[in-house]
Formats: C-alpha cells, structure tokens, sequence
DNA sequence: AATGAATGAGGTTTCATTCAT
DNA sequence: TATGAATGAAACCTCATTCAT
C-alpha cells in the first residue's frame, strides 16, 4: 500500500495552506495551488479535509494552538502583572515576526460576518479575554491597580494593544502603519516599543512604580 | 442619447458598493449584484470606473473623507488634549454605530498584502498619524503629558485603541469580542467605555487629572 | 447592448442539449461541450438556465409539448378505436424516427430512482394514460371491446407498446433488439409493424373486425 | 500472503456493486464505495475486474444467466403455449419483485448508444427472441395461433410486455407509472396483472380459449 | 495476492469584464 | 452615453485508476 503522507508532508500542507490563507483569506486561496506547492495531489488534500473551509480551520486550530501555548508559556511562572504584562508583550512580538503567516490567518477570522463571526470569536477570544480579567481583577485585590479601573475594559484594551502589535508585525497593512507612527527603523525598535508600552499601561492602570 | 447618471444615481452606487465592500470584500463583491441593486447597468458603473478595485478605492476614499470629516470636526474648536481625545471617542463610536459599511470596508484593506497594503496604508494613515504626533507634542511641550513619552508612539497606542472601538462597533467578529470582554449589555454603554478609555489615557500619559 | 440569443440560437442550444441529453443523460452530459457545439458560451447557459438539471427539465417539456401535441393531432378526429389506435401508432413511428434525441432523452427519465422519478412519472404519464382509458372505455361501452377488458390494464398494454415502439425507434439498444426479433430490414418494414400491431391489438381487445 | 477472496467475498461484491449499479448506472456508480461497501479493497476489484466496465459486464452477466434461469425454468417442462406464456408472466413477476437490483442494472443497458449497445442487445436477446419465436411458430404449426400472425413479430410484442412488466416492479419510473394505469393499490393485483395479460395474448394471438 | 492511499484529469458553475446596440 | 447580454477563464471537488507496500 502507497505510504501515507508522512507527518512531515502533512506538516508542509499545513504550512503552505496557512501561507496561502494568510496571503488570501479562506476565499481567495487555491486549493490546487496549495496541493502544487505542497508537492501533493488535490485529491489527498480532499482525503484529510473534507473541503476547503476544513482546511482553514485545521489551520487555524493549529496557530491558535500556538499561540496559545505561547500566551501560557508567557503567564505560567506569573509573577507581578508588570511581569506578566511585559511577557505577554514580547511573546507577542517574538510570535508575530516568527509566525507572520499564522497572524495573518488569523485576521482573515476578523472580516467574518453573521454568525459564523460569533462563533469564532466565541472560540478565540474567550480565554485569553478570562485570563487577562483575572490577572487584573487579581491585581486590584492586592492594590496595585486604581479602584476605579473595571477589569472587564481594562482587559479589552489591554487585548487591544496586544492584538494590534501582533498585526502590526504579521500583517502588511498593519506593519506600513506602524512605520508610519513610529519610524521606518521599527524593525529596531522592538524593545523601546516594549518599554513604552509597558509604561504607557501601567501609567494607564496606574500601578505603583 | 442617454442622460449621464445623475449625482444622486452616483451616491447609490457608491452607498450599495458600500455596503457589499463592506460585506464581502474586495474580491467577494459582485459587480452585477451592485448594478442590479443601485438600478444601473454594469456597463456603466465600468464607464466610471475601470475595474472593480477603482470602484473600491473610489468608494474607499468616500468613506475616508467622511471619517476624516467627522475627525477634523472633533479636533477643529481644539482646547485640551483631553477635551479632544474624548471628542475623538464620541466621535469613532458615533460613526461607526452609523456607517458600519464604511468601517467595514476600512477593515478590508487591512487583509491586503504586499506593495499595494503599503500604497493603502499610507493614504489612509498619514493624516491622523501627524495630527494625533501633533496633539501630543504640543501637549507635551505645555507640561501635560508627562516628559519620558514618545508622541509617536503614544499616538500609536492611541490609534490602535481607536481603530478597535471603531471595529468594535462595526465589524462582527470584533463586536462579538467586544461582549466577550465588556458584557451582553455593550450596546447600552457608550458613555461608561468612553469614559474608562478616557480615564485610561489620562493616565496613560500622566496627564493632569 | 449586445444582442440577445436570437429565437435560432436558443432553440440550437436545445437542440444540442436535447442530442448530448439523448446520449449521455443528465449526469453524463457535458454542458462546456453543449454550449461550444452551440456556437454560444457556457455563461449565456447559465443566465438562461440555472443549472444543468434546468437545462435538462427545459428539453425535456419541449420534447414532450412536441410529443403530446402529435398524440393530440393523432386523436383529434377520433373515429372509431381502431383508426385511432392506428393513428396512434404510426405516429410514434414517425415520430421517433424524426425525433431520435427527444425520445432518448425521455428514455433517460426512467432510470432515475426515488421520489423524482414518481414526479416525473405523474407528470408524463397522465395526461395518456387518461386518454388511453377513456378511449377503450368508451368503445366498451358501445360494444366494441369484450366486457372483460379492464380498461386501465388495457391501457396499460397498449401503452407498452407504444412506448417500445418508440424506444425501439430510438434507442440504439432497444432498436437493435428490434432487429433481432423483427429482422435486419425491419427500416422497411413500419407498415407491416403498424399492421400486425393493429392487428394484434384489434384481437386481443377481440374488436369486431 | 493474503489469502485470496473467498467465493463468499466475491458474491458480496457482485451483490453490492449490483445495487450500486442497478441505483447509479454504470457511470454513476463509484467503485470506492462499492469497496467499501463490500468490505474489501478497490486494489483487489481491480484485480478481478480490469475496469468499471468489466465490473459492470460481469454483473449483468450474473443477472442474466440468473434471469435466463428463471427463464429456463418455465419453460422446462414445456406444455401448451398458454401455460407456458402463463408460466412466464409469473416468473417475471416474481423475479423482478425479488431481484429489483437486477433488474435496474438491466435497465440501464437500454440506456447505452453506439455499437456497444448493439453488442449487448445481441448478447442478451438472442436466446428469448429464438426461444419465444419457437414457441409461437410449434403453436401456428399446430393450428393454435392464428395463421397470418408473424411469429417474430408476436415474440417481439410478446417481450415487449415482458420487459415492460419487469420494469414496472423493478424501476422507480415504471412502478409509478405502472400505479397510474393500474391504480394504487397495484401490489396486491399480481394475480389480476398476470390473469388479463393472458387473456390479451390469447386473444391477440387468437388462440384456442 | 490484497491493501488502500495517492493521483490528477475533468466538469459544473461563477462573475469580472467586454462590446454591440 | 447607457444598456445588459454574452463571454470565458478560473477554481472547487469527485472518483476511476494506479502502485508501493
């Protein structure tokens, strides 16, 4: 019997596909663009994935299972929330410049409409959105959070200023505006803009200092 | 000879474009669709415009210039800087409640890729960029945000916070997001959001509370 | 404005589709071959029809509005059970030597299974098999047809022949079946089919003769 | 070593990829699911069978001699023409109620054009259209069927309501139509179907009554 | 000899764009 | 100048067949 495809292989249609859907979004990849640059045939895409769509979403669990071991990774020894916070900040940079394509993807779950949107983010967004609660939410307990800060909004624009820093690395538009506001050396940057964006939070949150 | 269209038969097209940019995309809109909805011909429609990514862009930098509008209108009687940066919220959330489809539509240029995301990015972005880098200088100059913050920078977390209220607002997966970290009732809470954003800001930029 | 499909090239296309229809039957037909044998492109199909099965259902009543009107021509100054049924007779013949692809594409109903195939059966055999009843009913009731005839059943085998008759005309498996049983030069021999039929019909309904 | 099929795996195929065929034609049918279906490999149905086609041949070929058995069967103990005829209608009647699929992969050659179809016709009609001509021409020797009836020419009219009475239990499209001339409560008229077509043939054929 | 995974040609359908009127 | 019918390239997906094990 003809070898199935080898992790490997499999491995590289997930990659290609992921390029592809990050360059082009669920509708407009080519499946049998993928199967050429995959060095495999349409009909063994077909095999594993019933369509299309269950190929993007193959994709899309595995870069969200990325990204959120990198989030744990991040918050497991948690200290601090200035710790944590400025941890968070750099997975995503590190994350976003290593895995453009998995970022990119994932944007393209942002120009859903109707339901399938709220699935998704139903999906996506609940974890993270209970764990940065809490760790707010834990901070003010201890005061070094303002009283007056609700954990809930802090969180939203906390996850905010995380998700655009993801885009402004993985995705192009994002990326030439980013340049724009902060200078064609933002490749340079990426500390400085760490920094500042830890101090402009705990300003925000006014946490001691 | 036929009439040409009149402006009102152009704003129609322009407004049903609008809205299926905004809900398909660029590559997802159907150029027939539009002409059968706006009650014209295709063949016209390609008179005023050579291709279907003319159209986009034509419609694109309608919706521009009335968010620029908007923008100009908060900032225009400037006192403040925090007088503006609430203005500047009242504003995103008014807008993009009203004009989902050009929020949209905004929203889909940031799924481009390559040399034209750039083109993209900085006609769009340029604008409020400076003025937001501006604000803030000046600000800055007169002893009210506090002397370690990069304008630049500070303008672009104040970008992105924008830019996602506005999604938020418009664009469905962003506002199922939105409920997952602000609660069912997101709808009724404008003034409690603009508030919480305003206060974070302040801080934010050690701004004189 | 380009011209519309001249009344010619429409009734082309039917005519192709009715022909490839005849041949390969819905599934097997091939709608890029139908409209390159059609002079016309695939697209125009497609505004005409909205998918194959349309196109097919299309052909399908035109044939059988052709069927029916010469089952109409052949009862309508209906004399005596005999003539008829003679009229009828020779006019399958004719008509399925002229109209090889329509009766083809008839046959082809038949071996659709399930719920459609009833529909269509509903919808073809009626309006005969009405006809077929009230004809030999009436002749029982003037005497000329046995008092044990059941009319429905009768009908029932007249229209067996009938309907091999036309097969036999007109698909190319049936038509060398009849070559079989009736001789290599059974093209020669339609009157004397006609005339054993009628005779055969005429005694088993015992008619006088 | 794997072990070759055993007689009752070779069965199950034929059984299933009859089904398969008898529902889908030859076309429709898809081998990988008959492979599935039969709990064997499509590799080894390759291996007995060069192609679908083959497949195809050695099913009908099975049904046929099944059918010719059957066939055989009735006729054996070969008394008058009416018994036998009767005899016959029975058979028919049993068998395409027991063997539907059978009987639907039949129908479906009569579906085949060009030379193919003629091939089958003579490989399949042969033997009944001799046998049936036999039959009628001992009876018109013996005086018991009218002298200027065509022995061929009955045979075929004669098979013609064979074959149309197969089909009516067999098929989808002719079991409708069938209900429609005999009306719905057909199944339990077997006796009454088979009774009068005696009758109509004896008649037909004038025969002694 | 059997397995069953992989192959890839082929067909339906959509829709941006053209162009005759 | 507007019309809108026609065009035809392009892409998803299926499945008969192959072939490495």
């Amino acid at each position: 019997m003809q070898k199935k495809l080898t992790e490997e292989q499999q491995q590289t249609i997930m990659d290609v596909a992921t390029k592809e859907f990050g360059e082009k979004g669920l509708n407009g990849a080519n499946i049998n663009y993928i199967a050429k640059c995959s060095n495999v045939s349409v009909g063994v895409i077909y095999k594993y994935y019933s369509n299309k769509e269950e190929l993007f979403s193959a994709c899309l669990s595995r870069s969200l299972s990325h990204l959120n071991k990198t989030l744990q990774e991040a918050v497991k020894d948690v200290g601090d929330i200035e710790t944590t916070m400025s941890y968070l900040i750099s997975a995503a940079i590190t994350f976003s410049k290593k895995h453009k394509n998995e970022i990119r993807m994932y944007h393209w779950i942002t120009t859903i409409s109707g339901e399938k949107a709220k699935e998704y983010a139903r999906e996506i967004e609940t974890v993270s959105s209970k764990l940065y609660k809490e760790l707010i939410s834990k901070a003010k307990s201890e005061g070094l959070v303002h009283g007056d800060m609700d954990p809930g909004v802090f969180a939203f624009f906390f996850d905010n200023l995380l998700m655009m820093l993801h885009f402004s690395y993985g995705c192009d538009y994002y990326n030439e505006r980013f340049r724009i506001y902060m200078g064609e050396d933002v490749e340079d940057k990426d500390e400085y803009v760490k920094e500042q964006l830890v101090l402009f939070l705990k300003r925000g949150l006014k946490m001691k200092m």
